[in-house]
Formats: structure tokens, sequence, C-alpha cells
DNA sequence: CATGGGATTGACT
DNA sequence: GTCAATCCCATGC
């Protein structure tokens, strides 16, 4: 994983991220939903244009957007694009996969599928807070990782994106086919090519 | 400076 | 199915 992979257009890198493993504080998992954002729709946080809030958006991809969510939650984006396009994926769900005992601590559940089913809920399982807004994705301390052997062939099922009232049409959602670590499960029928 | 609205979750009916 | 919690920040006066 390197720097260019997120100096693409959104989609694209909203649909590999899937597969990649992020890791954070001695936990880790597999990503298996995202959502993409871009400035030229409304349901973006960058849409407004720069702003203290967006600044990380538009700045260089590869590095963590991190904001709250309903003055709670913590949720983690990926920026993408090149410099001055406000753009980013959001990581919505992720299958557990090391420090497991640690997430069901920090979260206070020990059911697997509840640990990282939702985009606040992993941040909390990884422990990742708002300090680690405008970190970089490539050294740290959050850190995501390419694809493992067995995801390498991954199906990706496309949906509408979750939690918004603005451009609700766009097909922006992207899922591992079948996993059982959603969010909320996915359109079984449109499927996106995986790179 | 006051106000309003969330890229959510969990508890409750 | 409904609904409150809770805080950052964009917007408008």
């Amino acid at each position: 994983m390197n720097r260019s992979f997120y100096n693409r257009p959104v989609l694209e890198v909203a649909r590999d991220l899937i597969g990649c493993v992020v890791t954070h504080d001695g936990a880790a998992g597999v990503i298996v939903e995202t959502e993409a954002y871009h400035d030229s729709e409304p349901a973006c946080h960058a849409f407004v244009g720069i702003t203290p809030r967006t600044q990380t958006l538009f700045g260089a991809p590869g590095v963590a957007y991190v904001y709250r969510s309903y003055g709670i939650h913590a949720l983690l984006n990926a920026v993408v694009e090149p410099p001055g396009v406000g753009a980013a994926v959001l990581i919505r769900a992720l299958e557990p996969l090391r420090g497991i005992e640690q997430m069901q601590v920090r979260r206070g559940v020990s059911r697997v599928e509840a640990l990282c089913s939702g985009p606040g809920k992993l941040t909390q399982a990884l422990g990742i807070g708002l300090a680690l807004n405008g970190t970089n994705l490539l050294h740290g301390p959050v850190v995501i990782t390419g694809r493992r052997a067995r995801w390498r062939d991954v199906r990706v099922a496309v949906d509408r994106r979750i939690g918004i009232t603005k451009a609700v049409e766009l097909p922006w959602r992207f899922c591992a086919t079948g996993s059982r670590f959603l969010s909320r499960p996915a359109l079984a029928a449109a499927e996106a090519g995986s790179a």
C-alpha cells in the first residue's frame, strides 16, 4: 500500500479498500464495508468548501479524516484524490482479525459480529479517537495495509449509502458480498468488479 | 453570539 | 418500530 493507492477516484478506492486491513493499538480488522464521499455531492462534508472542519478532506491523500458524529461517535475516513479535491472513503465495518479480547473490553460486548459492525463501533473497538484526525494511514498510528490472500478475489456488492439525507440515490456503498460483519445487509443484486 | 443539524448507537415500546 | 444522548461546527444575525 502506498500513497498513489489513495490518489485515485474515490469510487475506485472505496471498492479496493474492501479486504484491506486496518490496525491500531494492538487490534486489527478486515474492511468489509465502505462508502464514498466527494465534494461534488451534498452528502459530503467537503461540499461546503474549505473550512476548519473540512481542511483535512482537501489535503493530501492517504491521511485519516476523523470527525465526531451525533456528538458521540468518532468516524474514520481515508482521504483520497489529489490535494484540492475534497473526497474520502468512510470505513463502515470490519471483520475482527486480531486483538479481539481488547475490542471486547473497549466495546463492552462479547459477540464478535457486534464488535466492528458499524462506523462508530469500529473506532471504539480499535480505540480510534478525534486526536487521530490528520494522521498518516501509511505510517500510523492508524495503519491500513493491503488485501490478504484470502481476500484477493472478494466479490463486492454495491448499494446506497446509509444514514444520509442528501444524494441518497447514489450507489456509493461497497460491501464484501455475504459478510456477517456488515452494519446492514447489502443489496444482493448489484456487484462491482474488484480490481 | 445563538441556533440547528447530523456519514450513529443502544435502549425501549 | 420510536427516540434520546451529546458536541462540533457551519451558518446567520
